[in-house]
RNA sequence: CGGGGUGUGGCGCAGUUGGCUAGCGCGCCGCGUUUGGGACGCGGAGGUCGGAGGUUCAAGUCCUCUCACCCCGACCA
């Protein structure tokens, strides 16, 4: 996109009332626009980065044989009322609404009881299993009190995923696959090297879940975590018995702050029973179908990416999930330089490479700031001085220096295909 | 929900024991000089001081109510 066309503006101060360095960030950069407390809308910047790690969870979804659908956000009172997650007083994030005819509707804080209600009508028989549903949903969440910028919001994305087998072993088979295809892709947006499995409280249908954590100061978890083998505890299960029944030493764990980033549980069959999701078996005996449930909160890792890699300049953004590979800086508007950059800008966009150029003609100072905060990572330099070289400027959002480089080797390092 | 705090142009802030036309920086508009790390000069625009009510000759400033926002705690399939 052209600099001159985003209507976004970068500021030099956040706003007063943002403490978290991830809210801070995303809005003076502007990638987010704050709309009340907990409650974020996202720019084009911060859309990009969004659609960019929803990308990467889709593909890793679709392999392992999960379809994308879409659910409501209007939900029906009965079907909650079935499972006892309609009151108040045992879910206590509820947003509720009614009908012009006076009828009670929740607004979607949790999808399970929806999609499994769903499924009634496409599970039948063993033949219809298993089936592995998913979807990016908007989920609306009456927290008591927001925190954390994106990391914790009343209205979020999170990508849920539900399965539904026909017994234990093939949901514990499904299981394991997600619990690797979750560590792909955090391993994809560049926090695999800090983020653990975890177990954690398995509420009332198992005794364990598996969280994902990434290690964080902004996280609002403590997680204990053994090194060498990885695995983590979260601190609210963290006791000997527990310790040993996972053959961990306690000497060995050290505590950490973290953030949860994706959660995975089983169900068995307990939720199928109170929805009335049952199938007949090859042995022509009606069975519960056994169910899990799987989240990635989306916006979340947005907010735990931010605040793992940014710097004093501002945003960092991986490679993967940047909004743009390159930021495109003109210095100067001779006929010569703009006809170059338009020529690079061009080039670039057609084959598929994310350019934000800056066609402003700004001073150079505040081009290079303002590619600094916006964590682009390679930032490109033309000017006077680059074509006299018959180079470009090139430079890493990390890397200290710039170099001058030709035209074939920013391609080739671009990924650049005709 | 308990405790603490903050609301003054788009953003960050100042504003004394109530007193004159509510200031400053950034940003914005115009003109000029500038042009490789957030330039400079001159001239401008922009504010029901969160809202309502009250006290007073006079309220950004005092009182009451209210709303919003932030922090700590609690909560967090």
């Amino acid at each position: 996109m052209r600099r001159s066309q985003l209507f976004t503006k970068t500021m030099k101060n956040a706003p007063a009332d943002e403490t978290s360095l991830n809210a801070q960030l995303l809005i003076r950069a502007g990638y987010i626009h704050k709309e009340m407390a907990g409650v974020y809308a996202y720019l084009p910047l911060g859309l990009k980065v969004i659609d960019n790690i929803k990308q990467i969870v889709r593909q890793e979804m679709e392999a392992i044989g999960a379809l994308e659908i879409i659910m409501t956000n209007l939900q029906r009172q009965e079907l909650w009322e079935k499972t006892d997650r309609w009151d108040d007083d045992k879910v206590d994030i509820w947003f509720k609404s009614q009908l012009k005819n006076g009828n009670p509707i929740g607004l979607a804080w949790s999808h399970e009881e929806p999609i499994t209600d769903m499924m009634r009508n496409y599970i039948a028989s063993y033949r219809d299993l298993p089936a592995n549903v998913y979807q990016f949903q908007t989920k609306l969440r009456n927290e008591l009190r927001a925190k954390s910028g994106i990391m914790r919001g009343r209205e979020f994305v999170m990508k849920d995923l539900y399965s539904y087998s026909r017994d234990e072993v093939e949901h514990q088979k499904f299981y394991d696959s997600v619990t690797a295809a979750y560590l792909k892709v955090f391993d994809r947006v560049g926090i695999g090297d800090k983020t653990f499995v975890t177990y954690a409280s398995g509420g009332s249908f198992t005794q364990f879940s598996h969280e994902f954590q990434t290690v964080t100061d902004a996280g609002e978890d403590i997680i204990y975590l053994d090194r060498t083998s990885k695995l983590a505890v979260n601190k609210e299960v963290f006791t000997d018995e527990v310790i040993s029944q996972l053959g961990l030493d306690k000497s060995a764990m050290e505590e950490l702050k973290a953030s949860e980033v994706g959660n995975i549980f089983s169900f068995g069959t307990a939720k199928s029973d109170q929805l009335g999701l049952n199938f007949t078996d090859q042995d022509g005996k009606e069975k519960g179908v056994v169910l899990g449930s799987y989240g990635i909160g989306i916006t979340r890792l947005m907010g735990v990416i931010t605040e793992l890699f940014a710097d004093s300049k501002g945003l960092v953004w991986p490679d993967a999930i940047a909004p743009a590979a390159v930021y495109l800086i003109r210095i100067g508007d001779s006929q010569p330089v703009t006809a170059e950059a338009d020529e690079l800008y061009n080039l670039l966009t057609a084959s598929g490479i994310g350019v934000i150029y800056d066609d402003r003609n700004a001073r150079p100072g505040d081009m290079f700031a303002d590619a600094d905060l916006l964590g682009i990572p390679n930032r490109v330099v033309i000017s006077e001085k680059t074509l006299a070289n018959e180079k470009y400027e090139w430079k890493q959002r990390t890397s200290e220096k710039a170099e001058q480089i030709s035209r074939e080797k920013l391609l080739n390092m671009l990924g650049f295909r005709k």
